[in-house]
DNA sequence: ACATTATCTTAACATATGTTAATGAAGTTA
DNA sequence: TAACTTCATTAACATATGTTAAGATAATGT
C-alpha cells in the first residue's frame, strides 16, 4: 500500500467531522511521514521523548507500562484512527512513561512537534479536530479512572468486554489481565465463573 | 467579594498564559456567572446534565462517585485556577458519572454550555486556552491512570503526598483514602508503617 | 504432520486489603 | 466543663487477589 493511498483514506475518514482544506491537506503531506510496522515491532520505548506523534490508520497497537519489579501493565489498545502514542510526553516533550508496541502489522502517521506545534495550532480546522481528539481521550480516561478507581477485577473484566468487543479474541489474557490490572490467573477464575454462570465467549 | 473582582483576578491570572483581547473579555463577563459556594454544598450531582462547565477561582472542591453499593469515592480534589466539573458530561450534554461538592467555602465562574460551543469554539484565543487546559488535564489523567493501574495502596498514598503536598492536612483521611481506591482502615496502616520508617508528617 | 513453544487453566498456599468492632483523640455544642 | 459527635487508630478475622507450580490446550515453525 502506497503511502498517497494512506493519506487518502486518512482524510477521508477526518472529512466525516471537520473539512481540511486542498492547501492544508498539501503542507500535512509534506510534512508527515507514514511508518510501517510488523507485529512485535516497538514503536517508543518507555524512557524516550516521542518527537513524533503517531496516528493510527490500520492495524492494532498496546501502550504498557514497565514497573520497577519488571511487571508489565497494558495502558491501551489503540485502534485505528486514533492517536497512539503518549499525548503527555508528546506535549511536554519529556520522557515517555509508557512504550507502545504494534500487536498486529498496523501503519501510521507521524506528525513531527514542531510540525505539530506550527501548523495544527495555529489553522482553526486542525485545532478543532485535535480539540475533539483531545476531547475523546480525555472523556476515555475517565471512564477508565472511574473503572480502575470502583472496580473489582471481576466488573473491571465486564466493563472491558462492553467496551472492546471485538479485541477480546484478539488479545492474549495476560495482556488483558495487565490492562485490567489482575494476574493472568485471576482473570481465569472470573472468566470460569462467567461461564458457569452461563456467559458464552462464542456468542457474547 | 465582588464579581468584578473575581473576573479581574481571572484574566489577570490567564493572562499569564494567553491574552484575551478586551472584547472578548467584555462577551464573556456578560456571559458566564460568578457562584459563591458555602464548604459542604453540592455543585452538581450524579446523574444531572451539567448546563455549565464550572472554573474554580478560589477554594477547594471534591469529585467523587458514589457506587450501587454506597460506597464513596474522591475521584479529584479541584484547586483553584483549574475546572472543577465533569468535561466528558458537559462536553457530551450527558449525566455526570459523578457529583462535585465544595470542602471548603469556593467561587467559580460557570460557563454555560451554548456560549461554550460558540464563543470558545471559534475564537483562537479561546481555543487555545481551552485546549492547553485539556491537555493539562489529560496529562493528569495519564499519570493518574498509571498511579491506579500499577500502584498498590503504599506507592499511590506516598505518590499522592508528592502530587498535593498541601492537601494532606486540609483533608479528611476517609477523603484520601477513597481517591485512593482503600478503605480509611488500610490508609491508617499505611500511615503508621511510614510512622515507623521514620516519616514526618509535621516536616514531610 | 510433527515437534516445539507459548498460552491458558486449575489447584494449593501466601499475602494484602477489606470488614467489623472497640477504643481513643479531637473537635462541637449545650 | 461536660456531653456529644466525628474521626483516626488498632486488633481480630474474612475475603479477594497474588504466587507458584503442574498439567492441558492452543499456536507456531520446520
Amino acid at each position: 500500500m502506497k503511502d498517497i493511498e494512506i493519506y487518502s483514506v486518512f482524510f477521508s475518514n477526518i472529512s466525516r467531522i471537520i473539512e481540511i482544506p486542498e492547501e492544508r491537506r498539501k503542507v500535512f503531506i509534506d510534512n508527515t511521514t507514514v511508518i510501517f510496522m510488523k507485529r512485535g515491532e516497538v514503536y517508543v520505548r518507555q524512557g524516550e521523548i516521542p518527537r513524533e506523534l503517531p496516528f493510527l490508520c490500520r492495524g492494532l497497537m498496546r501502550k504498557f507500562y514497565i514497573d520497577n519489579e519488571g511487571r508489565d501493565f497494558s495502558k491501551f489498545f489503540s485502534q485505528p484512527n486514533e492517536f497512539s502514542g503518549s499525548f503527555a510526553a508528546f506535549l511536554q516533550q519529556n520522557e515517555s512513561l509508557f512504550s507502545v508496541e504494534a500487536l498486529e502489522d498496523s501503519i501510521l502517521i507521524d506528525i513531527p512537534y514542531d510540525f505539530f506545534r506550527s501548523e495544527i495550532h495555529s489553522h482553526l480546522c486542525w485545532l478543532q479536530l485535535y480539540t475533539m481528539s483531545l476531547e475523546k481521550f480525555y472523556i476515555l480516561k475517565e471512564l477508565r479512572e472511574e473503572q480502575l478507581l470502583t472496580g473489582d477485577g471481576r466488573s473491571k473484566y465486564i466493563q472491558f468486554l462492553k467496551d472492546f468487543p471485538h479485541l477480546e479474541k484478539r488479545l492474549k489474557q495476560y495482556h488483558i489481565a495487565s490492562y485490567l490490572g489482575i494476574t493472568p490467573v485471576s482473570l481465569s477464575r472470573i472468566r470460569m465463573e462467567l461461564v458457569n454462570e452461563g456467559f458464552d465467549f462464542d456468542n457474547p
